[in-house]
DNA sequence: GTCTATAATTAGATAGAC
DNA sequence: GTCTATCTAATTATAGAC
């Protein structure tokens, strides 16, 4: 994706036309402008997303805290591999978050802050119950968000810097083990 | 920094001219290019990263492993200290690392090549000393970065979401702990 | 809806006066 | 070195034929 790529700025409609085999034009047709262009894009992402997640408990429904550990540990190893096949939308948060301007704050209000508030509340709860590492809720969406996401942002880097694959299974597997082990030290049988 | 901000493509060269109250021509008389002025820009960020840690001893000389411990402990904080303190190069480069590009492998091979080299090999040796948390070697060096610069790479959409201030020096400095925590919780009397 | 042509604006870079 | 003027190319968006 050419916004995930480039940047809002750095991606040009003709681009991003050619990509899907259409015309530049077309874009203004379909798309009120560039920027409508961008929020579908960024709809559609974050509806991915929430797709990959639809299936599991919600995490402020667990009965105790060592069910609601493992809702969260496997609600990271969820979020790892959708980190993986698609870093797109991974790449527009952290483009689009280093800047006030009008497009960080619809991504903020319109799908970021639920899931910062879901984490940041199923976090103290873990805190309480000493399963989780020592991390304050109000900084844990961003730890988990940075290391779960920055391999598979920055795909390109990984090879260029150690030759690995990181969307391979098992490089996958692996990384998202290391995130629950890091973050969930107190979880029994982790896995 | 308009590169960190927007990015290479988004970053016009009037608007890094208005920055510093110049014109834009200046631009091309003092660099060859809008590429040689992005070089120099991240060879001075570079610059300043190895200035920060200029004072401490090389990981690969600690006698024994809890000393080493001590000496990454301090190498993260201050990691952690620049990032907040100058976000522009953890921007630039989750920005430039996306896709494979002259540009990237460029700052791969002069710059972040011996950075990922020494937190690799220092991992080794803690992980064997079983004072590191169980994160693989090869994958290390994302954690930590992704996890100690995010918040202050998307300061904007911290600022948003929770209303915190991620560059006070309160914010930084448990950011910092939170890290060393983390990543290092078999160390004795941490801090 | 698709596609060509093009308008209006902005980009990086250069020329040349001073 | 500074600054104005400007060139060429690329940008988003629109008009209009089909």
């Amino acid at each position: 994706m050419e916004f995930a790529a480039k940047g809002f700025d750095g991606a040009s409609t003709r681009s991003i036309a050619e990509r899907v085999d259409a015309f530049q034009p077309q874009i203004n047709y379909h798309f009120a402008s560039k920027e409508a262009l961008w929020e579908a894009a960024v709809d559609h992402l974050f509806g991915m997303l929430a797709n990959a997640f639809a299936d599991l408990p919600p995490l402020d429904t667990a009965e105790d805290p060592i069910t609601l550990g493992h809702h969260v540990a496997e609600a990271l190893r969820r979020f790892v591999h959708f980190a993986a096949a698609h870093p797109e939308l991974n790449r527009i948060m952290v483009h689009e978050g280093t800047a006030d301007s009008d497009r960080m704050r619809w991504m903020a209000d319109r799908h970021v802050r639920a899931w910062h508030g879901n984490i940041t509340a199923a976090w103290r709860s873990l805190r309480e119950a000493g399963v989780a590492a020592p991390l304050d809720p109000d900084r844990v969406y961003w730890v988990i968000v940075g290391a779960s996401s920055l391999p598979f942002v920055n795909a390109a880097e990984v090879r260029a810097l150690s030759g690995d694959e990181p969307t391979d299974p098992s490089w996958v597997d692996g990384h998202a083990d290391d995130i629950v082990a890091m973050l969930l030290p107190g979880l029994p049988t982790p896995r």
